[in-house]
RNA sequence: CGGGGCGUGGCGCAGCUCGGUAGCGCGCCUGCUUUGGGAGCAGGAGGUCCCGGGUUCAAAUCCCGGCGCCCCGACCA
C-alpha cells in the first residue's frame, strides 16, 4: 500500500471532504482555530492574485525558485501535470502522432531564418555565449519553441511525398524571458508539449491544425472540466510565423480570459525558411505544409483558477492525484485496530477498482486537521471511518464540493466512483454556467468598455476586421480579441455592425481582458 | 522599464521614530494525555536581523550605496 510521510507517526493514504457549511479558515486565534500562517488563504473576493498564490502554496503545488521568474513544481503539482500528460499523450497517439525529442540548444542563426518568427521571439530568448570555458563561435539560444530546429531536421528526412505526413510531438521545457511572471501562468521556464506536423497539401495541414484544436478542447472539457471557446485569432494575436492561429480560450473565476492552448497552421513559412522540400507524385518539387500546436503547465494554473475556492484547490476527479482520502477516527487502541482494519479494506477495494486512494492514518493529528489538509489539496472525496461507522458497516462520504452522507461498505466502490463522476460533471456544468453568466452578446462600444472596467467576462460583438478597430478597443478597454468564435459559439442573429467603427461587421469577435 | 510594498529562526510578523541582553504566534523535536471538523500541558532545538560601507563606546534600529523578492502596468503560452 502506498503511504505518505506523516508529520507525526503513521502513514497517510488520504481522502477529502465536503466543504461543509463551516466557515472558511480564519485568522490564527479567531474562533479558537489555529492554522499555520503559511497555509492561510486570502479570500478570493478580496484579492484574486493573492488568493491564487495562496491556493498554490496551501496545496503545495509549486514554490518560487532562487531565480527570478522560475518556479519549482512540487510533487503534488507535478502529479497533476503527469495526469494531464498521460491523457493528452494518449490522445496524440490515437491521432497518429509519435513522440521525439529535439535539443534544448539551437544555433542562434536558425531563429533568424523566418522573419516574423525572429521578430517575435528574439527579445524573449536566453542566449548561451560560453561553453567549456570558451566563447562560442556561434551563440546558442535556449529554445523558446522548436520549429526552427525541427524544420532543419525535416529537410534532411523528408524527400518524397511518400515520407509525408510527418506527425511529431515532443514533451519538453522551454525558456522565454518574460518581463512579468506568475506561478504556472507565465514563468521563464515552463514545461509543455509541442506538436509539429508536415503535410503534402495545405488542406491537410489545416485539417491537422483543427483536429488538434478539437483534441485540446475535448481534453479541457472532459478532463479539466474547463470549457473553452474556440476559434481563430486575429492577425495581431497570432503566433509569430504562423499563417493562422487557432486557440482555446477559457474564462477564469475573476472573469479574465486564459489562452489555454493554441494550434497553428504554418503554411509553408518554415518549409521555405529551412528549405524543407519534397518530390511530388508527378515529379515536381514542393515545400511541405505544416502545423504546430502546444499546451503547457499553464493549464495547471487554468485548472486552479477555474474551480478552486477559499478553502484551497478543487481538482476535477480525473486529474486529481489523490481522488479519495480515507480518514480513520478512533479513541482507544481497540477502536484504532478495528477502524484501521476497516479503513484499509475500503482503501484496498477502491484501489483495486482503479481509484487513486490515500489512507491517512497519521497518529496524533485530529481528524479535523486532516480534513482541512486534504481539502486544501483539492482531493475530491473523503471517506471518514469511525467506530460508529465500523459498527454499522458504513463510511461517511464527504465531497470537496459540498455534502456528506453515509455509504454502505458493501457498495463503497460504486458510491465513490459515482460521486467522482458526478463531481467531474458538476464542475464542468458549473464552469460552463459561469462562462455563460459572464458572457454578453451584441455589445455596443459603451457596454464593452463598461464591462471590461467592471465585472469582466466575454463580450461578443461585431468586428469589421480592421487592425485599427482592434487596437482602438484595446486602448479604450484593455481588452483584446480572444478569438473569432467558431460557429457553435456565435450569436444568432449575428452582430450587424463593428463595435468600434460602426461600419458593417464582417465577423463576430469575443473580447476579454486576458492573462 | 515605471508605480507600490517588503527583506528579522522553517512560515507569518513585532521591534526601528526614541541606538544598549533579538521577541511573539504557528510550525519543528521529546514526553504524557488526546482524536466524529484545525488538541492540551511540560520541556527543547533553531537567527550572518538581505549585502557592503559609514557614524557611534555600542547599530536590526541612524546615514550612504547596492542586491533580491512580491504585487500593479507596458510584452507574452
Amino acid at each position: 500500500m502506498r503511504t505518505w510521510p506523516g508529520r507525526r507517526a503513521g502513514r497517510v493514504r488520504e481522502a477529502p471532504t465536503g466543504r461543509r457549511e463551516c466557515p472558511p479558515p480564519t485568522e490564527s486565534g479567531q474562533d479558537g482555530l489555529r492554522m499555520n500562517d503559511e497555509l492561510r488563504i486570502t479570500p478570493r473576493s478580496a484579492d484574486f492574485a493573492a488568493w491564487y498564490n495562496d491556493v498554490i502554496m496551501r496545496a503545495q503545488l509549486a514554490d518560487y525558485s532562487p531565480v527570478r521568474g522560475c518556479m519549482v513544481i512540487r510533487p503534488h503539482g507535478y502529479a497533476i501535470w503527469e495526469l494531464m500528460q498521460g491523457a493528452l499523450d494518449a490522445m496524440f497517439k490515437e491521432t497518429g502522432h509519435q513522440n521525439a525529442y529535439f535539443p534544448l540548444l539551437i544555433p542562434q542563426g536558425f531563429l533568424a531564418k523566418e522573419a516574423e518568427h525572429v521578430e517575435g521571439f528574439a527579445p524573449q530568448t536566453a542566449v548561451v555565449t560560453r561553453g567549456g570555458g570558451k566563447e562560442l563561435e556561434e551563440p546558442l539560444v535556449v529554445r523558446p519553441t522548436s520549429e526552427t530546429i525541427i524544420y532543419a531536421m525535416l529537410s534532411k528526412w523528408v524527400q518524397s511525398y511518400r515520407d509525408l505526413p510527418v506527425l511529431l510531438n515532443q514533451w519538453a521545457n522551454i525558456v522565454r524571458w518574460e518581463m512579468r511572471t506568475r506561478l504556472f501562468l507565465r514563468t521563464t521556464e515552463f514545461l509543455w508539449q509541442e506538436g509539429h506536423t508536415a503535410h503534402a497539401t495545405s488542406h491537410e495541414a489545416e485539417e491537422e491544425t483543427l483536429l488538434i484544436l478539437g483534441v485540446y478542447r475535448r481534453f479541457m472539457e472532459e478532463w479539466m472540466a474547463m470549457p473553452p471557446l474556440t476559434g481563430p485569432k486575429t492577425e495581431a494575436e497570432k503566433f509569430a510565423g504562423a499563417v493562422r492561429t487557432y486557440a482555446c480560450e477559457a474564462l477564469m473565476q475573476d472573469n479574465k480570459a486564459l489562452q489555454a492552448g493554441t494550434s497553428h497552421f504554418l503554411g509553408q513559412n518554415f518549409a521555405k525558411a529551412f528549405d524543407t522540400q519534397y518530390q511530388t507524385a508527378d515529379g515536381a518539387l514542393d515545400y511541405v505544409w505544416s502545423s504546430s500546436w502546444g499546451v503547457s503547465t499553464r493549464l495547471v494554473g487554468g485548472l486552479i483558477m477555474t474551480h478552486s475556492d477559499d478553502v484551497g484547490l478543487i481538482c476535477p476527479p480525473r486529474l486529481a492525484p489523490i481522488q479519495v482520502a480515507v480518514v480513520p477516527i478512533w479513541r482507544s487502541d481497540a477502536e484504532k485496530a478495528a477502524v484501521l482494519d476497516s479503513a484499509e479494506q475500503l482503501a484496498r477495494a477502491l484501489r483495486e477498482a482503479g481509484t487513486r486512494v490515500a489512507l491517512d492514518d497519521r497518529d496524533g493529528m485530529k481528524p479535523g486537521a486532516k480534513y482541512y489538509e486534504w481539502e486544501g489539496k483539492g482531493v475530491p472525496v473523503r471517506l471518514e471511518v469511525g467506530p460508529r461507522d465500523v459498527k454499522q458497516q458504513q463510511a461517511m462520504l464527504a465531497r470537496r464540493t459540498g455534502g456528506k452522507a453515509p455509504v454502505a461498505v458493501a457498495g463503497i466502490v460504486e458510491a465513490v466512483q459515482g460521486a467522482l463522476a458526478e463531481i467531474q460533471d458538476d464542475l464542468l456544468a458549473a464552469a460552463r454556467q459561469r462562462r455563460e453568466d459572464h458572457s454578453i452578446r451584441g455589445v455596443t462600444k459603451e457596454q464593452l468598455i463598461e464591462l471590461m472596467e467592471g465585472a469582466g467576462g466575454f463580450a461578443y460583438g461585431g468586428y469589421c476586421g480592421s487592425p485599427e478597430c482592434e487596437a482602438g478597443v484595446q486602448q479604450a478597454s484593455k481588452a483584446t480579441i480572444r478569438v473569432l468564435p467558431d460557429e457553435e459559439f456565435r450569436s444568432d442573429p449575428a452582430p450587424a455592425t463593428c463595435v468600434w467603427c460602426g461600419k458593417r461587421a464582417e465577423l463576430e469577435a469575443v473580447w476579454a481582458r486576458a492573462y
